[in-house]
RNA sequence: GCCGCAUUCGUCUAGAGGCCCAGGACACCGCCCUCUCAAGGCGGAGAUCACCGGUUCGAAUCCGGUAUGCGGUACCA
C-alpha cells in the first residue's frame, strides 16, 4: 500500500438515470485505480439533479454494482444505507442546492452571469436562422447587456429568467493527463451558456464545478465525451476563484461498429453481465484493459495487481471496442482460479434460477456440486454455463433425441446392441465401487471383445444418459448420475431405439 | 456546418529515432493430448504501423498536410 497522499482526490459522479452502465463502471474503476495507486482519496457523488429520470432503484443498482466489482469509496453514500460518509457530506447533489444557489448568486453579483429572458421560441428561431446561414449554433447574446430598467420591464411582463454564464473571449487550455495539451477558443463554445434553468434548478456543468471545488477534487478523470465541457468548467472555476484541477479524458468504450457504446447496440448494464455469470474478477480485469495496459505481456491480473501497476500515462487515446469473446476468455481464466468452495457458492444462484425457470428439476446439494468441481471448473466460461454443461444431472425427465444416440459410424441396430451390452456390464457392476476408474475397464473389455471402437460405444452411452454429445468425461458423468439413473436412462434409450426397429 | 480528438494484425494492445521487414493476447486454422467437449501444450495464418510529403545516416516512433472515423455542439447528464 502506498503512503496516503491527501492532496489527491478523485471522484465518480454518476447520475441515477439508469442502471450501472459498463462505461460508468470503467470510469469509476480508473478513478479508483488512480487513487489507490497513489494513496489518494476516491469519492462517490450522486448526480441526482435530473429529477424526472432519477430513481432510487438506479441508485441502489449503481452502488451495489460498483461494490460488487470491488470498487469502494472513501467518501460518499453508505453502501449499507446509512448516512453519507465523509467530511464533505452530503454527497448527493440535490442535497447541496444551497451551495449551488450561493455560487450562482455570486456569479450574478459579479456580473459573470446574467439573467436571460429569452423564450424557447426565440432561441429556436435563432438556431434555425444560424442553420440556414450555415453558422454554428450559438447564443446570440440578446440578454447579455440588458440595463437594470430593461430587466425590470421583463420581470414586470412576467418573464422568468434563466441564468447565463458570460463566456469571455480568448483561449482556454489545459494539459490533459491522457491526451496532452488541449486548447479551445472560447468563440467555439456556443456563446454564453445557461447554468441555472428558469425554474431555478442548476445544470450539470455548473453543479459539477461547484461540487468538485467544494470537495476539493484534484484530478477529474472522465470520459472523452466531456472534453468539450472542460473549457466551460474551467471558465466557471476561474470566475468563482477556485483552483482548476487536473483533467484526464479517457477513451470511450465503443460498440463493435466503432460508435460510442450504447444500450441500443450493446449490452451496457453491469448487472446483466453479472446475471449471465460473469464474475467480478473477470469483468474488472477486462474493463481495466480497455484503454489501458501495464506495458508488459501479462493479461490476467487481479484488482490488487492492477492497482500496483496502474499508470494514467499508459492510458490509450483512441476508443476501444468491446470484445465479448475476450471478456469470456478472461472470465474463464478467473473461474478456473477460484477456490472450489467459492465457486460452489457463486454457482448456487444460477442453479436456483435454472430450477425456477424449469431448466432443471431440482437444485443439487453442495456435496453434489463439490464432487463435480474437478471436471466442471475448467469447462465454465461463465457461471451460468453450469446448466448447459451438467444440467442433465438434475433433470427428472431427460429428453433424448434418438437420432443423436446413434454414433456416426454405427447404425441403430449396432447401437441397441452396444447399449444393451453396456447396460448388462454396468448393471453387473458393484454399486459400491461405482467409480470412474472402476467403470471404464469392463467397458473397454467389452469394446475389445466385440471389435468396436471405444469412442463409438462411449458416445452412444453419453448421449443416452445425458442427451448431449458434449459432456464432461463420460465415466465421471456416470458416477455423478449414479448406478440407478444410469441404468434407467440406458433402458429408456434402448426402448426408444427398438420401437421403430420393431415396426420396420 | 463548426470545434475537438483519434488512427499499429478482424479485436484489445506492446512499441516513446536504430533492439521492429513490428512483440503478446482474444478470435480463427492445424497438430499434440484424448471417450466427446473443454482446459493445456506446440505451431500457423493475420499489420507495406491510414495516406502523402518532410526532418534524419536511420521513423511505427518527430513535423506538416490529406483521408477516414469518432466525440461534442441543450434551460440532458
Amino acid at each position: 500500500m502506498p503512503l496516503a497522499d491527501p492532496t489527491i482526490r478523485v471522484r465518480i459522479a454518476p447520475s441515477p438515470t439508469g442502471p450501472l452502465h459498463i462505461g460508468t463502471a470503467r470510469t469509476a474503476l480508473f478513478n479508483f485505480l488512480f487513487a489507490r495507486h497513489v494513496g489518494g482519496t476516491f469519492l462517490f457523488r450522486l448526480e441526482d439533479t435530473d429529477l424526472a429520470r432519477s430513481t432510487t432503484e438506479n441508485e441502489r443498482d449503481i452502488i451495489e454494482g460498483l461494490h460488487w466489482l470491488g470498487i469502494t469509496w472513501d467518501e460518499g453514500p453508505d453502501a449499507a444505507g446509512g448516512d453519507d460518509i465523509g467530511p464533505y457530506a452530503p454527497y448527493r447533489q440535490m442535497a447541496r442546492s444551497a451551495s449551488h444557489k450561493a455560487a450562482a448568486d455570486r456569479l450574478l453579483a459579479d456580473d459573470a452571469a446574467y439573467p436571460c429572458y429569452c423564450t424557447t421560441d426565440e432561441l429556436e428561431a435563432d438556431k434555425r436562422a444560424q442553420e440556414a446561414a450555415h453558422q454554428p449554433p450559438r447564443y446570440v447574446g440578446r440578454c447579455a447587456n440588458l440595463t437594470a430598467a430593461e430587466r425590470a420591464a421583463r420581470e414586470a411582463e412576467g418573464g422568468v429568467p434563466a441564468l447565463r454564464f458570460r463566456v469571455r473571449p480568448g483561449v482556454v487550455g489545459w494539459n490533459d493527463m491522457v491526451r496532452d495539451r488541449i486548447e479551445i477558443d472560447t468563440a467555439n463554445l456556443g456563446g454564453d451558456f445557461v447554468i441555472v434553468r428558469a425554474d431555478g434548478t442548476p445544470l450539470y456543468n455548473f453543479v459539477v464545478v461547484v461540487d468538485d471545488a467544494a470537495m476539493e477534487i484534484s484530478h477529474v478523470i472522465r470520459g472523452e465525451d466531456h472534453v468539450s465541457n472542460t473549457p466551460k468548467q474551467i471558465l466557471m472555476l476561474e470566475a468563482l476563484g477556485y483552483p482548476v484541477p487536473e483533467y484526464g479524458h479517457l477513451p470511450l468504450i465503443l460498440n463493435p461498429d466503432g460508435t460510442k457504446m450504447s444500450k441500443r447496440k450493446s449490452q451496457t448494464a453491469v448487472d446483466d453481465y453479472r446475471g449471465q455469470g460473469f464474475i467480478r474478477e473477470g469483468l474488472v480485469n477486462y474493463l481495466a484493459y480497455l484503454g489501458w495496459s501495464p506495458g508488459t505481456e501479462e493479461d490476467v491480473l487481479s484488482l490488487d495487481e492492477i492497482i500496483e501497476r496502474f499508470d494514467i500515462d499508459k492510458v490509450q487515446k483512441g476508443g476501444a471496442r468491446f470484445d465479448r469473446d475476450r471478456l469470456e476468455w478472461l472470465n474463464g481464466q478467473w473461474i478456473r482460479q477460484l477456490q472450489p468452495e467459492d465457486l460452489i457458492d457463486r454457482l448456487r444462484p444460477f442453479l436456483e434460477a435454472a430450477r425456477d425457470d424449469g431448466r432443471i428439476s431440482r437444485v443439487p446439494s453442495d456435496d453434489e456440486v463439490r464432487s463435480l468441481m474437478p471436471v466442471v471448473q475448467e469447462r465454465l466460461p461463465t457461471l451460468a454455463a453450469i446448466v448447459d454443461l451438467v444440467g442433465f444431472l438434475w433433470v427428472d425427465e431427460l429428453v433424448v433425441d434418438p437420432a443423436l444416440v446413434v454414433p456416426k459410424r454405427w447404425d441403430a441396430a449396432t447401437t441397441v446392441d452396444g447399449l444393451t451390452a453396456a447396460r448388462a456390464a454396468l448393471a453387473a457392476h458393484d454399486p459400491v465401487t461405482w467409480e470412474a476408474d472402476e467403470l471404464e475397464p469392463p467397458l473397454r473389455e467389452l469394446v475389445a471383445a466385440r471389435g468396436w471402437k471405444a469412442g463409438d460405444l462411449f458416445m452412444a452411452i453419453r448421449v443416452a444418459t445425458t442427451g448431449r454429445t458434449a459432456t464432461p468425461p463420460l465415466f465421471d458423468t456416470l458416477v455423478a448420475l449414479g448406478p440407478e439413473r444410469t441404468i434407467r436412462r440406458l433402458d429408456a434409450a434402448i426402448a426408444t431405439l427398438t420401437a421403430p426397429i420393431a415396426r420396420a
